[in-house]
DNA sequence: CGCCGACTTGAGCAATCTCAATCATGGTGG
DNA sequence: CCACCATGATTGAGATTGCTCAAGTCGGCG
């Protein structure tokens, strides 16, 4: 039970009016969770709207047959909103702490009267939902289209900062997640790294260091059969906001 | 240009308030598309929120390398929302009618403002996001998780309707498409019906008969291996409404 | 030192794709 | 009525990709 921090500097919350912002803040409660701990499971009952605020959360669900599938992996500024059902009644994915992680967990029915009070509350709930909805659109494209060192091509290209052409930098998480997030076995995911070698992108256990930032993007569009239409960077990260 | 359906009966407007409705039909437009033709095309400007009154409108995203991924196939009643960017500014993918086809436009600037105003309709457009995320969701874990065989049992269990534990019934669309939806080739798709031949799925060009309907959503499970938890029915279609 | 977890590497296998041929089926024009 | 074609669907054979299982490496850390 930390502090809690101004939720002004959520970007969710960035555009809210103030009122509606202190009426959140009055039931808003934080929690910190340790690597690996349990933020609600896949079923429970949706008694909180949650915003990560500082780590990592991963949501993932498991199909019945036992096997889990990695849906997201959340940061600061993020809610787990695509962790609702519809109908908003349980959680349909599970959400864990990745390394040490906190949260805002603000009461779902309180979030939902508020909702309709508050069109700038609904306004940023639409437009979070329209950054989830994007972010899962490029991971259906990705997932269809591309093959797995293509899709750790892209991963590696939406993590490295803008500006210059070769950059280092180092993995937010650790191999075995990024596998799952990109829908691959561990093993295929050193593969592919050891491709990419091939290319100018080195790896020394976490560190990533990229020669030519514009050679991984050719990459991505199918190493070297095609090559034409100008580059679009992939979103595994998103921003903005939505709607007219 | 055909005439404008009370707004009422489509699911996305069911709960919107009166005053709220009578403003959105003032300047909607309804349009009919041929089969194959373009409603809009990806990277043009957003100037229209579109919702589909009848037929299917198939939404896919064609990447810098040419090739195409389906993004949905959305039917009456469904926004085509997903099309839109995080900032409403362009269409992220393009749209084409499927067979015949009517949509609705609105004024995508004009929606923008009702949503300020209207509470209720903030809270349509709000559960229409979460029906979406929810179908992306069911969508990346079935890509994740299961091979060609399960997915089409998934596809073809959405399509069974309740009751009966055996059905028939027609598909909505050709094997071209549905291929396309679970992300799989034309041929690849035609061995898995032959498979399902096998467990009491009977296909006859574009009728379906399903002896059991119980033992295809086994099979969806992992065809015999695991049998455990109880079964939960796989949503290409989606229904209900949001957030607490 | 020795173990453990995370990662890598290798070899064989299974799923899927590619390319190509074949087979309806429905419509068209003679 | 039938020959013919176009389209969609099926089937086969071989190449690829990714998975499984198993072994091996590497860097902490008790």
């Amino acid at each position: 039970m930390s502090e809690l921090p101004p939720l002004r500097d959520l970007q969710l919350f960035a555009s809210v009016d103030a009122q509606t912002l202190q009426r959140l803040a009055r039931d808003a409660k934080v929690e910190t969770f340790a690597d690996g701990e349990v933020v609600f499971r896949q079923g429970d009952k949706a008694v909180f709207f949650v915003v990560v605020l500082h780590g990592y959360v991963k949501l993932s669900r498991t199909a019945s047959c036992g096997d889990e599938a990695l849906v997201n992996i959340c940061t600061a500024g993020e809610s787990l909103y695509e962790a609702l059902t519809p109908d908003g009644a349980i959680y349909r994915v599970g959400a864990e702490a990745i390394g040490e992680a906190s949260v805002l967990k603000l009461s779902a029915a309180r979030f939902g009267g508020l909702l309709r009070d508050s069109s700038s509350l609904a306004r940023a709930v639409i437009d979070e939902a329209a950054r989830k909805i994007s972010a899962l659109i490029s991971e259906v494209e990705s997932l269809k289209g591309q093959n797995a060192d293509q899709r750790l091509a892209q991963f590696i290209l939406s993590l490295c900062p803008g500006g210059e052409d070769s950059c280092c930098f180092r993995l937010p998480y650790d191999k075995r997640l990024i596998a799952a997030r990109l829908g691959v076995k561990q093993e295929t995911l050193s593969r592919a790294f050891a491709k990419l070698r091939d290319i100018g992108v080195r790896t020394e256990t976490r560190d990533i260091f990229v020669e030519s930032v514009s050679r991984l993007a050719a990459e991505c569009r199918g190493g070297d059969r095609h090559a034409h239409l100008p580059s679009e960077r992939g979103d595994f990260l998103e921003s903005r906001n939505v709607v007219a």
